[in-house]
DNA sequence: GGCGAAAGTGGTAGCGCTACCATTCCGCAG
DNA sequence: CTGCGGAATGGTAGCGCTACCACTTTCGCC
């Protein structure tokens, strides 16, 4: 019976079955994958002979312990399963696939307790960067990003304080944008509807109010919100809340795409004609708004971009050339379409 | 000047630290850390105390180099924001955030050999549990899999070959169920429209061209596919080019709600009266499937109990009670609403 | 009262890798 | 011919933790 090679281990090969393959020292074996142009041409050819005969796979803890660094990369984001985040997600991915960072990922499902714990969990990692979503973090939380040692990029939002980072987009001015158009576009009685007012809803609440409050249109009984996860069908109910405090309702501002489209739907229900009894917009611009019936006016915003940047960002930091700007604000487009075309 | 504690790391705390602080034996703190019960009352509440005026962490690095055991779920999903993996990942997460395991989430793109690429990445890791989608992985795959030393689970869908273990449903009974319930309502000239025909949309498709050739009704011109990523846009397109095809069309089972929701917003743009007209069905049930106008009949799956059993095998697994029942189909059931009500 | 088992605790030796420093070898200036 | 700098390579000593085994103490049982 043979007798395992270890005690422990998987039995897979190390740097030193490596190193003893290609006949050189197993440090150089380490340098040869991570600095090729620190070793001869010709035993990184030997080493990588050996590499690839051996099938060898350098282990990322053992790595992490011995250089203190892991090459991770801690992404926070509030959810899952909204699209606006799956996307930023998606962009971070994409950009470090071809890449040797990992990717750790984790939900704080919009609780800052939650961010907390995972922050302290991620900063035991000694990860290579930290992106998290939003601006609003504890004290607790901005402390843990200050002292982790590593960069960090704060995403979805611009604000005038970053950590070290940010990218992103002013949720103020997109509310107020938004509520503009429906203004110029003739509506007066414009409601606003949010759902889960987390600090960027807050944000664009805040920029709808600027708008309506600019124009002398503002009532506190136009705006209507729930701490309520955001979904499709809570637009519908909550357009029917909106009609029954206020029923000459003539416009609403959604948080987001989710409860326009509801709203949309809850016309067409109703038969409440859109856009010429009711005018919509909403917030994100995804896919299905331009493609709904009518079309739905929205606020496009840019979420795979800033997932890319906030990595382009990370690397050039980890790489030491920090860009200049550090807060960089990519925007964002309002689209109008049938929904508000009266 | 203070000398740091050490040429490297950070200069947190290590169990050395706690071990000195609480004067007892390193050792003693990582059992009363990690079993608890073996480690008596006093010594225990010592050692917490310890830990807590120190704020230790323990180094997850450290800790896997030395168990040869990460604490990490390897995740692999074909996308991240596709809705239906994105409930599977939400589904693991919250499953496991109570855990002291990490999730380490890859995305492969639809991609056999990135998904090899990942399996491999993953695999040098030595992660607790690995959760795969889908059960057509390539030979290379199977056998990473097969080798990987730790429970394996095949989400999404079932069949008679596991790895190890399966959470899922049979794509093709739902795709067989939609169709012959568009059937039973009466229609007779029913399309098929999918986009991106992966796996388990083509074995959807198997589903429908049963039913249909059972009820002597399949003609090959009424399968619409394409290998473009689904979207809500493309179902628009997409019934367009089915109406071109056949205008004869009277019902549509769609590969998904995406493209349901692309095809019903056509059919209102073009006065096509649903279900009057035309009948849909879609696939997933989405939240807006319901609130839709008219309300669309869809396959339901269950994305995220999918997720939370197939931690919850897997943990079982860990703790060394494997589930006899190393298969388990979860099922669907067809939500039937105004689109197909005639 | 002696003995073995069990419970509680600690020491030692790594896990697989890299930081740090030492060594070797070369070319070239003095 | 010596000395010196730089490039290429290697040895040693950990990184922070846990597996393994040894030791001590307590307790039950014959």
């Amino acid at each position: 019976m043979i007798k395992p090679r270890s005690r422990r281990g998987g039995g897979r090969p190390t740097i030193a079955d490596v190193a003893r393959k290609a006949g050189v020292g197993a440090i150089t074996v380490s340098r040869a994958l991570r600095e090729p142009e620190r070793v001869s041409e010709e035993l990184r050819r030997q080493i990588q002979a050996a590499v690839d005969e051996l099938g060898y796979v350098p282990d990322p803890n053992a790595r992490a312990l011995a250089s203190a660094r892991a090459e991770v990369f801690g992404v926070l984001v509030p959810s899952l399963t909204n699209n606006v985040f799956a996307e930023v997600v998606r962009g971070i991915y994409d950009s470090l696939s071809a890449s040797p960072f990992r990717i750790q990922l984790g939900n704080t499902h919009y609780s800052g307790l939650e961010e907390e714990r995972l922050l302290q969990l991620f900063g035991s990692q000694r990860p290579a960067a930290l992106i998290v979503a939003g601006i609003d973090q504890t004290p607790t939380s901005r402390k843990l990003l200050e002292n982790a040692g590593c960069p960090v990029v704060q995403v979805m939002e611009t604000g005038p304080d970053p950590v070290d980072m940010m990218v992103g987009f002013s949720h103020l001015d997109g509310g107020r944008a938004a509520t503009e158009h429906l203004i110029e576009a003739g509506y007066r009685r414009i409601g606003f509807i949010g759902a889960r007012m987390d600090p960027r809803s807050q944000r664009r609440l805040a920029g709808y109010r600027a708008a309506m409050e600019a124009a002398g249109l503002f009532d506190p009984r136009l705006v209507t919100t729930t701490p309520v996860l955001s979904s499709v069908s809570l637009g519908r109910e909550m357009l029917r809340d909106a009609l029954a405090k206020v029923p000459t309702l003539d416009g609403v501002f959604c948080n987001n795409d989710d409860i326009a489209l509801g709203v949309l739907f809850e016309c067409h229900r109703a038969s409440i004609a859109v856009p010429k009894t009711i005018g919509i917009v909403g917030f994100n611009d995804l896919d299905m708004m331009q493609v709904a019936f009518p079309s739905v006016t929205s606020i496009r915003t840019h979420r795979y971009e800033i997932g890319r940047r906030a990595v382009a960002m990370a690397l050039a930091a980890i790489a030491g050339n920090r860009p200049d700007q550090r807060v960089i604000d990519l925007g964002f487009e309002l689209k109008r379409r049938e929904s508000t075309d009266r």
